[in-house]
DNA sequence: AATGAATGAGGATTCATTCAT
DNA sequence: GATGAATGAATCCTCATTCAT
């Protein structure tokens, strides 16, 4: 029982119990006594490794985006071409890993919250960039002058398709998501610039 | 001179300024107190009036929620067709009434608060039946078997993007919103079953 | 038992309280809970009438000080003549009601809140500059010249005196006080200009 | 190398630090942490040296009156005669190393903690009964019978220049107290026993 | 000697809700 | 119908103090 050098494990730990914790409740209204309870520590603890409960949410908020930032770029190293990396980006973005009901629902806390905190909102800003530019990338040779609109587009229905998932009861179903994403994908990119309905 | 009939003026403007706070704040973190002041009124007159805080945020929800209907409903007795219904159905999503700051945010706090108050999953069960049950009427005859995905791949689409526009700062853009729905849905239309990106 | 117009009540009780549980514990290390139990009232009570405990200092500090400039003031209404002036001013500040054992030590530690709070510290300087004057314009025909400096003299013994008294165990003793005021007064107002002691 | 002899160090840097940071605060409202930081080592050490915070002020209350005994005995040892003592006393009391704005305002601090703590007590009425006995010692010879009465006067004064001091904004005028303190000293001993104002 | 780790206790403040008028 | 009065229950956060290393 090492005395010293706790602080990343306790902060991980804290990190970690903050997302149980509200993906359990559905809300961030979790108080920072149970947070510390869930991680095995006095929420005195939890004060001293974290100012402030909203440093806990911030510190859980970029964790769950390096998670999935880590995902998305492990699977873009495998993938071959441009069609490839844009399923690659879906497949990964409603990975179990990603797609699980308590971080679907953290996730979406997080990004209310980015309405009230600064720092969340500058976080969020960060996932949109980069997903954006990540999808209008690949998307460039294949629909040229139309990749940012369907960059968008696509960026917007995996965004919904994480908000369904989280009203949904029973367990995520990354594979239907998975499926509507592609389809979209393949819709847009059958051909030409038709776009009257 | 007695004041009667009071309940029905005092339980609109409570319901108002519900959604006004909740916009404002980003949050449900509003207290009684602001509403009911908002609302010009003491707090312990809204809980005359309806008898909890949750009560008043769900009838704020079904405000909103019959609003939204109203609007879809108004636009769908002029369509002509299959075509024009959908266009209407998402030209009514992304009016100015619907679209507004406020309502976005307060619309997007309702659906946490859905994971939370079996009430409020009723609702949100309710809005996303009818509107998969709208979508896919009309769809039927455009994309016939594929029509039940179509709609909840528009669906989705259509929660994503409000769920970016919370997000975002400065005024709502609908008529963004509408090109990215409309280009989703022409996509989807243009043929067949293939489905290989 | 009234339920409305409580707040004046209310208010004097809290600052009445808030001045003998200081005086109790000889600091203002004082729990809002205290004051207001001893109010026979909730902490959130207080909370409602006064929105910080600091409020609750403020008002008690300047009922204290209101209290004061009362009995000073109407002793004054009765004295004739600069010297009489003088021993009612001095009379007064160690009147049994001002030198009471809990109100010189609440005094004291008000005094000592001016370094940390402004307006405790504005206070404070209104009573400082009260007293100058006051005692100034007494002095004025006796002293001369030299009214201000015994001004100044004799109101830091005024408060050296206060702040012994603090100190001292058992029953404040106003007369002695009275006492040690007078002799400086008469030993300062014997003379000329002299200084080399 | 293991050190040794670290306690007085120590010790002294905490009780230094003690006196500059209530100084600072301007209330005893400093933590332990703060204390030990301005020392320069971790608050577990300064427990280990102190057991306690309470002993930590008294400590720090016992340097201060030592320094100023200090100070009273040096310039006592050069003083010729009754009247040249009482200068001495005068003038050390509010000597540049004494009345620093941090030393009054933790002199202060810990007088109003004697009201709580008997040990801090016991040190100021040491303190008291000492300056009692120099000045009415010194004063006997000129005063007569009346020695104790402007002894008892004179330190008063003393202790109500200090509090004026505390309050004060800007830089400590110790010449200006030494000034009032002198023409008190000067009055009282013009002559005889006359003492109605 | 020295400190990071850890916590129990406490305290100000907030707020939904109830009640008497 | 309407509200000021009132409170219990929470919650975040702080801090002196202890302990293992």
């Amino acid at each position: 029982m090492p005395k010293v050098g706790m602080e990343p494990i306790r902060k991980t730990a804290l990190v970690k119990a903050t997302i149980v914790e509200i993906g359990r409740a559905g809300s961030l209204d979790v108080t920072v006594a149970q947070i510390a309870r869930r991680a095995g520590m006095s929420s005195a603890l939890a004060h001293h490794y974290f100012g402030s409960k909203e440093d806990m949410f911030l510190a859980a908020m970029r964790h769950i985006m390096t998670l999935y930032g880590a995902e998305v770029r492990g699977a873009l190293a495998l993938a071959q071409g441009p069609k490839e990396r844009l399923r690659a980006v879906i497949v990964a973005s409603f990975s179990p890993a990603n797609f699980r009901r308590e971080a679907v629902s953290a996730w979406l806390n997080f990004w209310l919250l980015a309405q009230t905190v600064p720092e969340a909102q500058r976080l969020v800003a960060v996932y949109q960039r980069r997903m954006q530019s990540t999808l209008g990338s690949a998307l460039r040779p294949l629909a040229g002058p139309r990749a940012g609109e369907v960059a968008a587009g696509l960026g917007s229905l995996i965004d919904g398709l994480y908000l369904r998932q989280a009203l949904r009861p029973g367990a995520p179903d990354g594979d239907a998501a998975v499926r509507t994403a592609m389809a979209y994908l393949a819709a847009e990119l059958r051909d030409g610039p038709d776009r009257s309905p």
